[in-house]
DNA sequence: TCCTTATCGTTGACTAGGAAACTAGTACGA
DNA sequence: TCGTACTAGTTTCCTAGTCAACGATAAGGA
C-alpha cells in the first residue's frame, strides 16, 4: 500500500475549509435578512449604478446567464429589484434596485463587514494584512477577475 | 445614498475567489480520472483504514448522512468501494475500498499534490509557508475540524 | 418481557447553479 | 428587403448538496 499524501497536506484543503466556514457563517447572517450570499453580491453590484443588463451582471459576478436569470426572478419576487424593458433593443432588459432593495444594502454591508471582522479579527493586524496581500496576489497572478459567490 | 463597503474590501471575498479557483481546477483534473472532489476525499478517508461506517465518514467529511449515502451509491456503481453488512448491528454497514479504488488513490493523490503546487507555487516559499500557517491557525481558532469538500 | 426512546442509513422534496437548447429580436450583406 | 448569422435572456435537464421524514433495529428501564 503505497503512501499517499494526506488531504491536510495541501494548502488548498485548509483554504477551502476556512473559506467555507466564512461563507457559511455569512450566509447564516444574511439569511436573517431574508437574502442569500449570491443575492447580496447581485444587489451590491447594482448599488453603484443606475441599472445594469443581466449579461453584464453575469460577467461581473462570474456566473452564467442562466443563473442570473433565476437569481433575478427571486429578487424580483422579493421586491428588491425591478426589471425594465429596453426600448432600443426588445431582447434586452435592465435591472435596478427598488427603493426597498436600496434601503437594505447598508444593512447587508454591515453584516459583511462584521463577518470579515469576526473571522479575520482573530489574526494580528500584520497577519491579516499579509493574508490579504497574498490572496490578492494569487487572484491577480491567476487572472481571476470574477467573483464566485458560493 | 449612504456609502456601503465594496465586496472587494473583504478578505473573505478574495479567499472565496481563490479557494473556488483552486477547487474548480482540481475538480477538472480529477474529472479526467472519472471522480469528483467529494469522491476523492471519501476514498482518501477510507485508504487509511480497513473499513468505515457511513456515519463516521459523514462526521469526518463534514457532510450529512444523506449526502454520504448518495455519494456511496455513486462510488459503489463505479466499483470503487464495497458495502458490507454488519453482522452485529443489522442497521449498520461498513464501507471499504475495492482493489480498483485502492489502486486509483495514488494517482488522485498525485493530482492533488500537483494542483496545490500549481497554485501555491506562484508564491515565494516564505509566502506559501505564511499562508499555510495563517490558514491552519484560523481553522484551529475557529475549531474547524471537518473537511468541507465543495 | 415489553415499551419507549435513540440510532443507522435511505429516501424524497427542495435548493442553487452549470451547460446547452431554445426563443425572440437585431444587424448586416447581397 | 430579404436571408443569414449573431446576440440577449429564458428554459430545461442535470448534478450535488441539505433537511426532514421514515423504516428498521438496538438499547435500556419498568
Amino acid at each position: 500500500m503505497p503512501p499517499v499524501s494526506d488531504l491536510t497536506d495541501h494548502t488548498g484543503y485548509w483554504m477551502r475549509m476556512v473559506s467555507n466556514a466564512v461563507s457559511q457563517e455569512f450566509a447564516r447572517k444574511v439569511a436573517e435578512e431574508g437574502v442569500t450570499v449570491a443575492e447580496w453580491a447581485f444587489m451590491r453590484a447594482l448599488y453603484d449604478v443606475e441599472a445594469m443588463a443581466p449579461s453584464a451582471l453575469a460577467e461581473r459576478m462570474g456566473m452564467t446567464k442562466g443563473a442570473i436569470s433565476k437569481l433575478a426572478d427571486r429578487l424580483l419576487s422579493k421586491g428588491l429589484i425591478d426589471r425594465a424593458d429596453n426600448t432600443k433593443d426588445k431582447r434586452a432588459h435592465s435591472l435596478s434596485l427598488t427603493s426597498a432593495g436600496r434601503a437594505k444594502l447598508p444593512v447587508l454591508a454591515r453584516l459583511a463587514d462584521q463577518n470579515d471582522a469576526d473571522y479575520f479579527g482573530l489574526l494580528t493586524s500584520q497577519e491579516h494584512e499579509m493574508l490579504d496581500r497574498i490572496l490578492r496576489a494569487l487572484a491577480e497572478k491567476r487572472g481571476l477577475k470574477t467573483a464566485p459567490t458560493d
